[in-house]
DNA sequence: GTCTATATGTTGATAGAC
DNA sequence: GTCTATCAACATATAGAC
C-alpha cells in the first residue's frame, strides 16, 4: 500500500489544505476502531495519506490529536442540548421529567444521522464508550472538561421536576441515565440482535430509551431513604 | 526499583508457587488502570515481582493472560446468577421484573464485597467497564463466550415475566439495563460527587439501581410499537 | 519454574530539505 | 505545510542456563 494509491482505504481524495480534517476524519475511525492506546499515529497517517510529521505539525501530539477528535462532535451536541433546556426551563418552572431527557438524549440522535446522510462517520460512538471506560487523568480531564456544565445543568432541571425525591437519589438516576446512554450509542455489542443502533430512522428507538431513562429516575427517586431488598 | 525490594507497589510478598496469583493480581491492576493496550508485559511483572518469561510461561501470551483475568471474575458471577434465577423460575412460572433483575445485579455487589473484605481488589470493576467499550475482535470473542448463555437466560426470564410486551422491546430494555449496570459499577466518573460505588453497605444503592431498571424495562415495553415523541 | 540475555520490530516525536 | 530520514525508547516474545 503506498500514499498514492487512492483506495477505498482512505478517507477522501486528498485535496491541497483539507490535511487537517483528513487527520481527524482518520483519527476519528482509527481511535474507535483501535482505541487511543492501540493506535499509532503511523495507522492515523496512513489512512489520511500524509505523512506523521504533518499530524504533528496540526495537532503537536497525539494526545492533543486526541482532544481534537472529540471535542469536535461534542461540542455541538452539548451546544444544542443547553439551548433546548433553556427553552425547557423558560417555558415550565417544574419541567416535566420525559421533557429534560428528551432534551438530553435526542441531540446524540440527531448529530448521528446527521453524520451519516453525509457519510462522515459512523465511528464516534465508540470513542465516546471508550472514553467513557477509561479512568486515566488524560481521559478524565477531557470528560470534566467538557461534560461538567451540561451535568450539573441537566442535573438541577431534573431536581427541579422531581422537588420531593432525595437529591441524591436524583443524582443515581442521572448517572445510571447516562450509563444506559452511554452504552446504547456504543452499539455493536455482539451479544444479541437488537443492539445496534438504528440510524436515520431512530425514532422508535429514542422513544423506548426516554420512557426508559424517565421511568428508571422516577423509580430510583422513589426507593426509601432506608429501604433495602433483601 | 530492584525487584528485591518489597515495597508497598507490590501485590503481595513473594512466596515460591504463587507466581501465577500474583501475575492475575498485578495484570489485574495494570490493565485496569492503563488498559490491556497500555499495559507492557514489564508493567505487570515488574508488579508481580517476577520477570515477563515467567508469564509467557504461565500464560503463553499477553492475550491470554487477559482471558486468565477476566475468567478468573466473571465465571464465578455468572454461576451464581444461573443458579438463582434457576431458583426463582421454579418458584413462579411468571417471575416478577424485580426478581429477575435482582438476581441478575446481585451478584455484583456481593463480588464486589467479598473482594473488598480480603483486600483482593478494587480494580476488576474498571476492566468490566473496558470489556464493553472495546470492539476489537479479541474483546469480542471474549464477551460472548462469557455473557451469552447468561444473557440468553435473563432475556427469557424477562419474556416471560412480560407476556404482553414486544420482545423486541423487551431486548431494548434488557440491553439498557445492561449499560446503566456497567456504567454503575465502573465507577469513578469524575463529573458529580455521587458517582463512586458504595463498597460493603451497597444495600441501598442497589435497591436503586434495580428500582430504575425493572421500572425502566416496564416502560420501555409499555411504549407502543409506532409511537413517535416528537 | 524462573531467571538473564537478546532478537526483532514498532513506537512518538523531531530535524531539516523543499 | 508537507515531506523524508532518523532517533532513542520501548514493545512482545523466545533461547537457553540453572
Amino acid at each position: 500500500m503506498t500514499r498514492d494509491s487512492n483506495t477505498a482505504l482512505e478517507i477522501a481524495p486528498a485535496s491541497p489544505g483539507d490535511t487537517k480534517e483528513r487527520l481527524l476524519d482518520a483519527a476519528e475511525r482509527r481511535f474507535a476502531e483501535l482505541g487511543f492506546q492501540g493506535t499509532s499515529m503511523r495507522a492515523v497517517t496512513q489512512l489520511a495519506d500524509t505523512a506523521v510529521s504533518a499530524a504533528n505539525y496540526h495537532f503537536g501530539s497525539k494526545e492533543e490529536l486526541l482532544r481534537a477528535v472529540i471535542r469536535r462532535r461534542v461540542q455541538p451536541i452539548n451546544e444544542k442540548r443547553i439551548k433546548r433546556l433553556d427553552e425547557v426551563e423558560a417555558a415550565a418552572s417544574t419541567p416535566d421529567v420525559e421533557a429534560v431527557v428528551d432534551v438530553f438524549l435526542r441531540p446524540l440522535f440527531e448529530a448521528r444521522a446527521e453524520r451519516l446522510a453525509s457519510a462522515g462517520g459512523e465511528f464516534f460512538r465508540q470513542i465516546a464508550a471508550r472514553l467513557y471506560a477509561d479512568p486515566q487523568q488524560l481521559v478524565l480531564s477531557m470528560r470534566k472538561e467538557l461534560f461538567s456544565e451540561v451535568n450539573e445543568r441537566f442535573l438541577a432541571a431534573l431536581l427541579r421536576a422531581l422537588p420531593e425525591a432525595a437529591p441524591e437519589a436524583v443524582g443515581v438516576g442521572m448517572q445510571l441515565m447516562v450509563g444506559m446512554m452511554v452504552h446504547a450509542i456504543s452499539g455493536q455489542h455482539g451479544e444479541s440482535e437488537i443492539d445496534d443502533l438504528p440510524g436515520t430512522d431512530y425514532e422508535p428507538r429514542l422513544a423506548r430509551m426516554i420512557a426508559f431513562a424517565s421511568a428508571g429516575i422516577r423509580a430510583a427517586a422513589a426507593v426509601p431513604e432506608q429501604g433495602g431488598a433483601r
